[in-house]
DNA sequence: TGGGACGTCTTA
DNA sequence: TAAGACGTCCCA
């Protein structure tokens, strides 16, 4: 589906002035600039020809409009086919594991090379297959689009090329397609904001495109199928199936909202679990943190020596929200043996000491914030705000293909693409966050044999 | 009961 | 210090 297609369309309204058109024109194109390459914007009658190809249309009710249903189904090939490149791309991985273990290779160039777009397309034009995920992550600029010219042809895009009104979508090189339509729908402030926000380039796109009145769990991006807001759901090449979309409580585009936002979360997480599991927690900092200086204590984990129990994913952070296992770092390509997350979906805090976490500043914050240990109190001491609107997770069920195995977060090869997935529960997201069943330094019940192996 | 994942120790 | 290995926890 393209512009020109719904221009066709406009051909057959009855004659409406020029400001009607170009007023629906803008309203077409910002529905559908990220679906299609397609793109012209000169309506199908009798214009002026300052490029170079002619436009040889005559509609034709009841003849056109297969074209037009071809049109609109041509991203939606393109999505199968991406999907189609990178199953075979994961094989490649997954078949090329061993070799590359047994190939010397730099660290910091593993990191890149993992870390980078599985698509080769991708990685050449910094692009990602879908024009929303990582995209801003990787610090391209979005070109900026003009479409209040008359005759505007969209050769300004940076590898763009003058696309003929009547090719088929799928005769576009797929990487001016996508190009295009991560472009077109990206602002330079949206750019600019979600660069260097530790979210992903969906979620930030979510941040700053769902307008504010979209209620969370409602008409959401989840009941859109992941497309963002404002985009059909059928041929909305936006996210991978799968990828959850995790909204905020703060939908405008301030950065600083977005981040105090999680943070906030975490810190209400940290409180409510105190209160909900029972324990009780002097008003310091340190206590948050659940280690053994704090003097939270639980009824389950007090400090007499109760098993110390595991803390568990934060369910926030960029690790967290990512659902899919890159299937080529170590831990994934040893997972029988090494019992061990994917590198890039291992938590952030996790990773730290426990005692090292960040809730101890955003404690001192929120502490400051309200005048009071609100922490160590009660949730009654949070923000409302908080307490009542807890930032959604849009979950997607899955479907029947993907079955609910592990105890904590189902693993995701990039081969299970094409089924949807889901988060962590809710409850362990809310209910225990790190750190606060950790009580006292207990002997090292799990750990290694003795001997070496 | 199977499997994901954390914690800790060992090794390079 | 990072990575790997493995016991153990935890959940469906």
């Amino acid at each position: 589906m393209n512009i020109s297609v719904h221009l066709r369309l406009l051909s057959f309204l009855p004659r409406t002035t020029a400001v009607d058109v170009w007023a629906l024109v803008r309203v077409c194109f910002a529905l559908m600039a990220n679906m299609s390459s397609s793109v012209c914007m000169e309506t199908p009658h009798a214009h002026g020809h300052t490029h170079g190809h002619t436009h040889n249309y005559n509609p034709t009710p009841g003849r056109d409009f297969p074209l037009q249903i071809d049109s609109c189904v041509n991203p939606v090939l393109d999505y199968s086919a991406q999907m189609e490149r990178y199953r075979s791309f994961a094989t490649f991985y997954k078949n090329s594991a061993a070799a590359a273990a047994a190939t010397p290779f730099p660290q910091t160039a593993k990191i890149a090379r993992i870390a980078t777009p599985l698509f080769p397309s991708a990685r050449l034009s910094a692009m990602p297959p879908w024009p929303c995920d990582n995209a801003m992550l990787w610090g391209r600029k979005p070109t900026a689009v003009n479409v209040n010219g008359p005759h505007t042809h969209r050769t300004g895009m940076s590898r763009a090329e003058p696309v003929n009104v009547h090719m088929s979508a799928k005769h576009i090189p797929q990487d001016s397609a996508l190009q295009m339509g991560a472009d077109n729908f990206l602002s330079p402030l949206a750019a600019e904001q979600c660069r260097g926000l530790p979210v992903t380039g969906a979620e930030c796109m979510n941040r700053l495109k769902c307008p504010p009145s979209v209620p969370p769990g409602g008409a959401g991006e989840a009941d859109r199928g992941g497309t963002f807001g404002g985009m059909p759901p059928l041929g909305g090449l936006s996210l991978p199936p799968g990828v959850i979309v995790m909204t905020t409580l703060h939908s405008g585009a301030g950065s600083s909202g977005v981040t105090m936002s999680d943070s906030a979360f975490q810190i209400a997480n940290v409180a409510a679990d105190c209160q909900h599991s029972g324990s009780s927690c002097s008003g310091s900092p340190a206590a948050l943190n659940g280690n053994a200086n704090g003097s939270c204590s639980s009824g389950s984990s007090n400090g007499s020596g109760a098993a110390k129990r595991k803390r568990k994913r934060c369910g926030i952070c960029a690790p967290c929200r990512r659902l899919i296992n890159c299937g080529v770092c170590s831990s994934c390509r040893n997972r029988k043996t090494g019992h061990q997350i994917c590198k890039f979906r291992k938590c952030e805090e996790l990773k730290k000491k426990p005692g090292s976490t960040m809730e101890v500043g955003f404690t001192h914050a929120l502490t400051h914030m309200l005048g009071e240990s609100a922490i160590g109190r009660s949730r009654r001491h949070l923000p409302l705000v908080l307490l009542k609107n807890p930032p959604p997770i849009h979950v997607i069920k899955p479907d029947s293909n993907t079955r609910r195995t592990a105890g904590h977060t189902p693993t995701i090869y990039p081969e299970h693409w094409g089924h949807q997935v889901h988060m962590p529960r809710q409850r362990d997201v809310v209910d225990e966050p790190l750190g606060l069943k950790l009580t006292s330094p207990q002997p090292n019940t799990n750990g290694r044999r003795e001997t070496g192996t």
